[in-house]
DNA sequence: CGCGGCTTTGATGTTCATCAAGTAAAGTGG
DNA sequence: CCACTTTACTTGATGAACATCAAAGCCGCG
């Protein structure tokens, strides 16, 4: 929970600007680098809390993180993962006053924290900074809801090849890469068995389609992956 | 696909306009009117379709109805359920340039579809009316995730238990109602079989939790369906 | 009437969770 | 730094949960 506030930066320069803020006035950028702040967690650390109350509009500057969610039975449930430029507040922010999951860092992370308060004047404010702020939230939500939708389908072979080429694909964008999560943390996120991830992680090797070892995953046949993401 | 447009009726006394157009001025209001349609749906009629291009905002007056997906398998899978005042364009409006869903009328409905270049238009124009749609947008997609999260984690039972309360409680607010949707569609709902929710709704009738002829169920002990649900 | 779609039940095999047990790796406290 | 505890990972064996296959009844509709 021990979250460092970094150095500021001005929000002109931020990478989120690009995407979100572009449409603001140098004055209100100005406004939004007063009322903001920059944080670092560490690996591990809880950036937000299910339940709380939500502080503030939070988007990951850089880094990797997990909306996790605990349901009424007790059992923890890993609802997404969130990139660069995602913001983790995601929709409870606005439907909401406290958080729905809780956001917890899988890597070294910066986030930035702005005060809700100053987010809300400005979608009021400006129309032109409520669409785009409308469009984005919309793209993360729908995707987070798109993939559930898609694993729920699928057996728990599928699932792991689906989320073994999500991180292939939309975070790492490489075939070899360090898995950010354990074994337990991808049940988890798939709704399955630490025991069957394992089982089925050792399979994939034993036929040849991936090599792993601890975290490391290198794909060696990406076609049969897809295949067994898409029909498994 | 039929679906005919009714006698207008001013956006100034729709029961939407509580919830999200409150903030518009007459005038705004009139000419929301103008750019607008209100259609009705038989049940069965396609609202609107997975993949076609996005004409309008829209939102169900009366009614209900399923939103549908077919995923790259080209298994059929139910997102969720819109009772009135549920905008059904739900996040790919603001997203995409095409459906991600068809919406597809349970009952007979009667839907509203507005000009989604007018909406933009008073995003980016009335602030008040940006926030109180970002509201509104944010509940009812947050609800849909949570009740697909809070239907990964149970068994078969306990996801049966889930959807009968659900129409109970949410939809009908009656202990006794017709379930507005066949055993297949059920399936569909909660990802399983058809065979499978026969079976449990029998075994439901049989340890007297509930009866069921046809569509019409009737619901004899909650205390116990309510365990079901969240401990199956 | 006959056909197709929806519902229901039974039988069977597959998939998956659970239990058990053991190894490896990573903290923790003396 | 080493014994000790804990946590993550791994494999096997077993039974429960579930999908699938098969068959029959029901109903509405052309």
């Amino acid at each position: 929970m021990s979250s460092n506030v970094c150095p500021g930066t001005t929000c002109s320069v931020c990478g989120f600007r690009s995407e979100v803020f572009q449409t603001l006035s140098t004055d209100q950028l100005e406004q939004l680098t007063r009322r903001k702040s920059i944080r670092a967690a560490r690996k591990g650390d809880i950036i937000a809390k299910q339940g709380s109350q939500i502080m503030g509009f939070i988007f990951l500057r850089t880094g990797l993180a997990k909306l996790t969610r605990l349901n009424a039975e007790g059992r923890q449930q890993i609802v997404g993962i969130a990139t660069p430029n995602d913001f983790v507040g995601l929709l409870s922010v606005f439907s909401s006053d406290s958080y729905h999951f809780s956001i917890i860092a899988l890597e070294d992370s910066e986030y930035c924290c702005v005060d809700l308060e100053l987010v809300k004047e400005l979608v009021v404010k400006e129309g032109k900074f409520a669409m785009s702020l409308l469009e984005k939230i919309s793209r993360v939500s729908d995707l987070l809801l798109q993939n559930r939708l898609n694993i729920d389908l699928l057996q728990l072979r599928g699932r792991v090849a689906y989320i073994i080429c999500y991180f292939a694909n939309e975070v790492y964008r490489q075939r070899s890469f360090n898995l950010p999560i354990s074994r337990r943390e991808i049940a988890e996120l798939i709704d399955m068995r630490v025991e069957n991830v394992v089982r089925i992680l050792s399979e994939f090797r034993r036929d040849g389609i991936i090599t792993i070892e601890g975290t490391a995953i290198n794909i060696l046949k990406p076609e049969k992956l897809r295949w067994i993401k898409e029909h498994g």
